[in-house]
DNA sequence: TAGATTGTTAATCGATTAACAATC
DNA sequence: TAGATTGTTAATCGATTAACAATC
């Protein structure tokens, strides 16, 4: 564990970076906007854009606004220009080199996953401290012990790490990825990471999910099962259908 | 109180679901109280808690308060009158059977990955539209094609699905979904999807994660450097020196 | 021009935090 | 009792939405 003194420290940097919410959206428009421009469409309104992904319009012009002007009023945005702004801002006009770490089920199904070597995310080294792990082959890359982290980040120039090991490893884990000098990590472990700040961290949270689902699900059922109550016969207007 | 015409459609019942904020918080709780309890901790206070997890001590008691009065003034929290509770709160104080769909890399993941299982998910049936995966065995289940959801739905009692697919599949696969019943549907397709209010949604997008994550690290870097450069020029102006 | 749509301000809504009487 | 901690109200903070002049 490093510097732990989390809070009150030197955060005026972090400070400006644009809120979560914003940037989670940000993600979605642009992948929407490609989606677009490949249907050949040129131009797109903040409405028409919004409403496919179920966003007011006025949050899309706000939520493009925090980076600059980008539209033009009567017109809209133009798609090809909003695309390369966009990919600018999230920092995705490049690539980035990972370190996959643990190579468990859910490891090596990330690394076996599409989604993210399509769009600049890719995973170039793996580390695992499981004996039976070391050594073996996926995807041509061999798994290497963890406390090789370090050189191999320098080398081959790593920045963000995927971990995927179990909760009572994470800590340290995350502790050798922040030595290592890596400053990204995305976090797979169902655990919080104490880390310095000025490592970035994404959690994924997968039982937190699934949890959440079952709350909805769970309390959806009971308000159903009181709405037939109440009105035993009525016909339920299930407002709206697909579309 | 029900049927409040509140707007467009009718949403009175869902307005009653605490907001999605405290549904993770008390996710996360749950599983910090379940490893206190392990370490032999009975009680536990608010500011306790919410320490551990990087949340506020008002927070943690306001989360709670939403469903009822669990606490004892001077003490804390009970926690394993809280364990329960709180499982309760989530719907997992019991068994969900669920469907996956999708048996492409994720999927495959998804199905062995242990996290699930632990907390009373279990997966119960296996879908898919792709011809070379029909018929395969994946532990122990076979891959059905998806038109025999509704039928297995019924005999296996399925509430929730795991939709896994391509994006430009997940549409259609969430219809089939929901025309069999399925109330529930944690989406790992990075594609948003229409569907009737009944049906409870809760999206997994990790390119969105992934793209946070970069942009964070994106925008440390530039402040990182731009800190450089500022606190270099104070006393050695135009040095471009790194490190 | 008339219609469409932006960027932005003001209004609203919701979520977080501070503070404290009640109480164990 | 004195110290600790809850539940809750009020204050603050932040995010979303409505509205509209500017402008293409």
């Amino acid at each position: 564990m490093r510097d732990v003194a989390r809070g009150r420290s030197g955060r005026s940097d972090r400070d400006k970076l644009a809120p979560k919410a914003v940037i989670g959206r940000v993600s979605l428009y642009l992948r929407q906007l490609e989606a677009f421009q490949e249907r050949g469409m040129t131009t797109i309104s903040s409405s028409r854009l919004g409403t496919t992904l179920g966003v007011n319009d006025a949050q899309v012009r706000k939520d493009l606004a925090y980076f600059g002007q980008f539209g033009c009023p009567g017109i809209g945005y133009r798609i090809d220009e909003l695309i390369v702004v966009l990919r600018g801002i999230l920092g995705i006009d490049r690539e980035w080199s990972m370190a996959l770490i643990g190579l468990g089920n859910l490891g090596q199904a990330l690394l076996k996953y599409r989604g993210f070597r399509g769009r600049g995310f890719r995973i170039v080294a793996l580390f695992d401290n499981d004996p039976s792990k070391i050594g073996k082959v996926f995807e041509s890359m061999t798994v290497a012990p963890l406390d090789s982290l370090a050189e191999t980040t320098r080398s081959l120039d790593l920045e963000m790490a995927i971990l995927c090991v179990p909760a009572d490893a994470a800590q340290h884990a995350a502790d050798i990825v922040v030595s290592s000098g890596i400053t990204g990590i995305l976090n797979f472990a169902p655990t919080p990471l104490v880390l310095p700040d000025r490592v970035n961290v994404v959690g994924v949270d997968l039982s937190v999910q699934l949890e959440h689902l079952a709350y909805k699900v769970h309390n959806s059922q009971i308000a159903g099962s009181i709405a037939l109550e109440d009105s035993a016969s009525s016909f339920r207007p299930t407002s709206t259908s697909l579309e």
